[in-house]
DNA sequence: TGCAACTTTCAGTAAGTTCTGAAAGGGCAG
DNA sequence: CTGCCCTTTCAGAACTTACTGAAAGTTGCA
C-alpha cells in the first residue's frame, strides 16, 4: 500500500469513527487529514483534498479550533491561515475527553440532581429514585475518574494504567 | 417535584444522552422508560407513555433486546408480551461497553492493522506511520482496559477503581 | 381449520442534519 | 481611500436517519 491510499483510507475511518461518536463525518475527516500532515495546510488545501466547499472547511476548521485540536500558523507574508493538527495523541485524547465530558456528562449530572428529590412513596417513585441514585454514582465515579486523566501527563497513563491491567 | 415530572425528565435526559452518544433518541427513551418501570410493560403502553408509534416501537424494542437491556416477560394467561428493562446498572454499563465496542474499537483496530505497512520513505508516509502507530497503541489500551471492566464486577470496579483514583 | 390477538415488516413520509455557494465582512498594501 | 485577497456567514438544497401506519406474518385457542 502506498501512503496515498494509507491517508485514504485512514481519512475514511476516521470520518466513520467520528459518526458513531456523534462527530459530523467532515469534522472528523478534517482533523485526521491534518493529524498526518506533516505541514500546515491552507483552507483552499483543505477543500482540494477533502474535496468539500469553502463554507463547510471553514466551519468545521473553526469548530476543531474551539476543541482545541487545530491551530492557526501564520506565515510571514503571506495572508492565508494556516492550519495544524495536534499531533500529540495524549494531547489529541484528552481534548476530546475534555470536550465530550462537558457537553455530556456535565448536564446529566446536573439534571439527575434536580430529580434527585423526589418524596413521593409509590413503588413508580421508589424505583425512579434508586434508578437515578444509581446513575449518579456512575457518572460521578466516571467523572472523577475523567477528571484524573485529564490532569494525568502520557507517562503515567502507560505505567499505571497498565500495571493496573495486568 | 412529583414523580411524574420526575419521570418525564428522566426520559427526556436519557434521550439526549442517547443522541450524543449516536443512539437513537427513542430507542433511549424507551429504555429509559424501562429502567424505571417497577413491572413489566406492553408494547401498547409504551407506546401510549411515549407516543410512539406501534412499528417504531417494536423496533427499538427488538434493538434494545439484542443489546441485552431489555427482555420479554410472558405473563400466563395473556398473550401479550411484556418488556422489563434491566435494573442492575452494573449490567446496564457493561453491557453499552460490550456493545460499543464492538461496533467502533474493534472495526477501528482492524483499519488500523491494514494502514500499517506502509514502506515509503517521505516526510508524508512518516507522518501517517506515526499517527496511525500512536492511535494504536492507545485502542488496543484502550480496549484491554474495557475487557477489564467487562470481566469486572462491580464490587471491584467501586473498590480498586477508586484507591486508584484517591 | 378458522379466527382473533398480537407482532413484525417496510414503503413512503417526515424530521433532522450537514453542505453548498454566493454574498457580506474584514483588513492590509498601495 | 480603494481594491484585492482572504475569511465568515447563512438561506436553501441535498442528504441522512427515524417514524408512521397499514398490510402481512405468526401464534395458539376453540
Amino acid at each position: 500500500m502506498d501512503w496515498i491510499e494509507g491517508k485514504e483510507k485512514f481519512i475514511q475511518a476516521w470520518g466513520s469513527l467520528g459518526t458513531e461518536w456523534g462527530i459530523n463525518r467532515t469534522m472528523a475527516q478534517v482533523h485526521a487529514l491534518l493529524m498526518i500532515a506533516p505541514n500546515a495546510l491552507s483552507a483552499d488545501e483543505i477543500m482540494g483534498e477533502l474535496k468539500i466547499s469553502r463554507g463547510n472547511a471553514n466551519m468545521n476548521i473553526r469548530a476543531l479550533m474551539d476543541w482545541g485540536l487545530v491551530f492557526k500558523e501564520l506565515k510571514p507574508g503571506d495572508r492565508k491561515e494556516y492550519f495544524i493538527g495536534e499531533k500529540d495523541m495524549w494531547k489529541v485524547v484528552r481534548q476530546i475527553i475534555i470536550n465530550r465530558k462537558k457537553k455530556e456528562l456535565e448536564p446529566m449530572l446536573r439534571i439527575l440532581e434536580e430529580i434527585s428529590n423526589i418524596k413521593e412513596d409509590c413503588p413508580e417513585a421508589a424505583t425512579l429514585n434508586k434508578t437515578v441514585h444509581d446513575i449518579k454514582m456512575f457518572s460521578s465515579k466516571a467523572d472523577s475518574t475523567l477528571d484524573m486523566l485529564i490532569k494525568a501527563d502520557s507517562n503515567w497513563f502507560v505505567g499505571t494504567f497498565m500495571k493496573m491491567i495486568k
